[in-house]
DNA sequence: TAGTGGTCTAGACCACCAT
DNA sequence: TGGTGGTCTAGACCACTAC
């Protein structure tokens, strides 16, 4: 009963032997590590694709694979405020604006696949990050699928609530990032001058079905957030 | 001489297959699959791989895989400008504000990983998409690497322009996104009210070994330019 | 319980890089 | 030319879903 995969294993165990080497040290070749960690070299190769996408190692074909150079940040993922915040070494916290259930409207009902009549949860959060505000999020939630939910503390990471509470499990979303303008009553919750700008991020949830099951808007304070990944080509 | 690979091949052939199925459409197993196209199921398991990761299917263990509903946006990659616009529908058109040779300086030196003193290519481009301004972009290019560059044609894409003149291939690049206020030259060159708020990305461009090779400021106008992907989680 | 995707093996040949 | 990563095969067992 490995609850781990082997790939996944050894994917941990290159990262820490890799973890202080110098940018562009190459790694052993995957017949080798094959052979010193008993296991097969498409297992290898598996372990392998997750470190070249987290953009840990760059591989050269004929030549090998190569330690990247320090990286800014990894590729991009689905990550929690709570999740995005200790990743930058800041404590979050939340102060709760409005928590209450109405009518999903035309909008809502397009992005969660439901009726405009059909009952949504909205929740709009204050989120701060060491004690200033970092951003404003405003998310609804389909009624029927978290009931007595504005019962529960609404405090802490909604994803963890969604998961033990629930069941539901947001596996991946559907993100759009622009630009915005803000108006007098955000900028006066970020605590900036009015009328600067903000970063604003729409998301729609999807669990393991891809079936929609929360609809968010988060508008970050333009000096304090910003958002870094790496991206590859796809036919090079 | 099959140029292609076959899970190449493949991906394209159920890419077609499964382009007017109805969201959730089942796909067939990959053992079907396999037996169809006379391959293996580990190389159908790749050209599904990539239909994963293009956010065209998704697999549920023990069910099977199914057609994604329609998606907003595949998952993010390394697109050049005039790509960007033709996958919008956009023509794109560059005026060119600025190209000249200068001195590095801290901050390009510890971009492109050069010292203070080396020279670099600057070129100042204002793109426009269907005839009004999108964007204004400032790229860095180390000299040596791109000698004879300021004499060619800079109105078009400069991706190509390098693979094609100086065997420069851009691989994967790291990118920063933040929202910004315009200052008053930005507004008037993006033809926007001035104080008004942009989309900056800042880029540096990375060879097959992870080597810089460019360093892009690029800032599009809020009102006409937003960024779509699907992240997904990496733990599930 | 039958069938699915998830993982793994032990081979093999090819395309490419360095020398 | 020898060694690297890139691709592919034909099996096998496991974890999970649906019935």
């Amino acid at each position: 009963m490995a609850r781990t995969a082997k790939h996944e294993e050894l994917r941990l165990a290159l990262l820490a032997e890799t973890a202080g080497a110098p940018p562009h040290t190459p790694l052993p070749t995957e017949r080798e590590i094959a052979a010193r960690h008993g296991v097969s070299r498409n297992t290898v190769r598996q372990a392998m694709d997750a470190l070249v996408a987290a953009g840990s190692v760059y591989r050269v074909q004929g030549a090998g694979t190569f330690v990247s150079p320090a990286v800014v940040s990894k590729s991009l993922t689905l990550t929690s405020f709570t999740e995005d915040m200790h990743a930058r070494g800041l404590e979050p916290v939340t102060r709760v604006l409005a928590a209450e259930t109405v009518r999903a409207g035309r909008r809502m009902a397009e992005l969660l696949e439901t009726t405009p009549d059909a009952e949504v949860v909205r929740v709009c959060r204050l989120r701060l990050a060491d004690g200033s505000p970092m951003c404003l999020e405003n998310v609804h939630l389909p009624a029927h699928r978290v009931p007595g939910l504005l019962d529960a503390d609404l405090t802490g990471s909604l994803y963890d609530l969604l998961a033990e509470r629930h069941q539901l499990l947001i596996r991946s979303a559907r993100q759009i990032v622009r630009a915005a303008d803000l108006d007098d009553t955000e900028a006066a919750l970020l605590g900036v001058a009015p009328g600067g700008s903000g970063l604003r991020v729409e998301r729609v949830g999807l669990d393991h079905r891809e079936t929609p099951v929360e609809a968010t808007t988060t508008t970050y304070r333009a000096d304090r957030y910003d958002i870094r990944f790496t991206v590859r080509r796809t036919q090079p």
